[in-house]
DNA sequence: AAGCCGGGGCT
DNA sequence: AGCCCAGGCTT
């Protein structure tokens, strides 16, 4: 009997894993303890931050600041002192906030259960899985951007990791591998993702789990993650020609591809034939935001239907049914093609 | 769901 | 110059 109808099982990876961290793991300070205190304030510490540079900080600021209640009696002004270098402060306001919630809400005493984590002020999902699993046997997996390296290099998974849903995804991915000690397991994936698994120049021949990565395999461990480019929104300058005759306009239809999928418009440039017909010229000012190709429109107000269905009745050009024709991702072609015509209505 | 926060290292 | 980093909060 085959293994047919059942999931494949992807547990020897994380076990491979645990292995490499025992003999691998990086000595620091924090990995000394199980003080919960002392791992929160690492794992608040090292958000987006390199453990180079966030060492000493973390380092000072578990000396000044020993323990939650110290933390909590201690003047705001102070606290931010301490993060003073490292960026994002608002999570020593939050950190300041979450000792005095723990001195009032839990007696002092650092909360046990992952949910209760996650109440306190600047204790993300991410941290509260860390915490959880590290000082309190938790099994949550601390899904956070070495997850999302490693995961999706060793499924070659195309999940984009900028997409919202990303932790979700790659949180149930986790699960596939996550063996029992989950704590050591978060761990690990930070070492590895770190040391091992970076983002450029991934050290591949010394990666414990080489075997099992399919990235690596097929030779394509440069091409994950995948993330979709956060493009700005760009000006885009569009030159538009107004061809004049025997009282009709000269319009034509775009390609399917870019923006505006098959919207008319007027001509953007224009055969040395049709200049003696040219009444104007206009250049319009758009608001490209790349991401899904979506364009917003401004300085031009829109028509109304009367006027619009006027200028399709005078228009011997326009062949096509206009509103059969545009693609439905775009949402309104028709009253960005009415603004198109106010431009030259009122250049003539 | 998207924007914002940030200094610093790497390519 | 652009990308990335032990994310979370706000709107």
């Amino acid at each position: 009997m085959k293994n047919i109808n059942k999931e494949p099982d992807f547990k020897h990876i994380g076990n491979k894993l645990l292995s490499w961290y025992e003999k691998n793991a990086r000595d620091l300070p924090f990995r000394q303890t199980k003080d919960p205190y002392k791992i929160w304030i690492c794992e608040i510490v090292f958000q987006q931050t390199r453990i180079s540079q966030g060492l000493g900080h973390y380092n000072n600021f578990v000396a000044r600041f020993p323990d939650v209640k110290t933390l909590a009696e201690a003047e705001e002004d102070e606290v931010i002192l301490y993060w003073k270098g490292l960026g994002y402060y608002s999570r020593a306001i939050n950190i300041h906030k979450a000792a005095q919630q723990i001195m009032t809400d839990y007696h002092g005493k650092f909360p046990h259960e992952y949910e209760e984590i996650l109440k306190l002020k600047g204790v993300g999902k991410y941290t509260a899985a860390a915490v959880s699993s590290i000082c309190f046997n938790g099994k949550m997996p601390a899904v956070d951007g070495n997850f999302y390296r490693v995961l999706s290099r060793v499924f070659a998974d195309g999940f984009d990791i900028s997409n919202s849903r990303a932790f979700n995804y790659f949180s149930e991915l986790a699960h596939l591998i996550l063996p029992d000690q989950v704590g050591d397991f978060n761990q690990a994936m930070m070492d590895l993702g770190s040391e091992i698994c970076k983002p450029k120049n991934p050290l591949c021949r010394e990666c414990p789990l080489n075997e099992d990565c399919l990235a690596f395999s097929m030779k394509k461990v440069s091409e994950f993650p995948v993330k979709a480019k956060k493009m700005k929104a760009k000006d885009l300058e569009l030159k538009y020609y107004f061809v004049h005759r025997n009282g009709q306009f000269l319009i034509q239809q775009r390609k399917d591809d870019f923006i505006w999928k098959k919207l008319f418009e007027f001509p953007p440039e224009i055969s040395d034939a049709l200049v003696p017909f040219v009444v104007g010229v206009k250049t319009v000012s758009h608001k490209l935001t790349h991401k899904n190709l979506s364009i917003e429109i401004y300085n031009v107000e829109v028509l109304s239907e009367e006027v619009w269905n006027h200028f399709i009745a005078e228009n011997s050009y326009l062949t096509t049914d206009v509103e059969s024709s545009h693609e439905k991702s775009f949402p309104k072609p028709l009253e960005t093609y009415i603004r198109n015509y106010e431009e030259a209505y009122r250049f003539l």
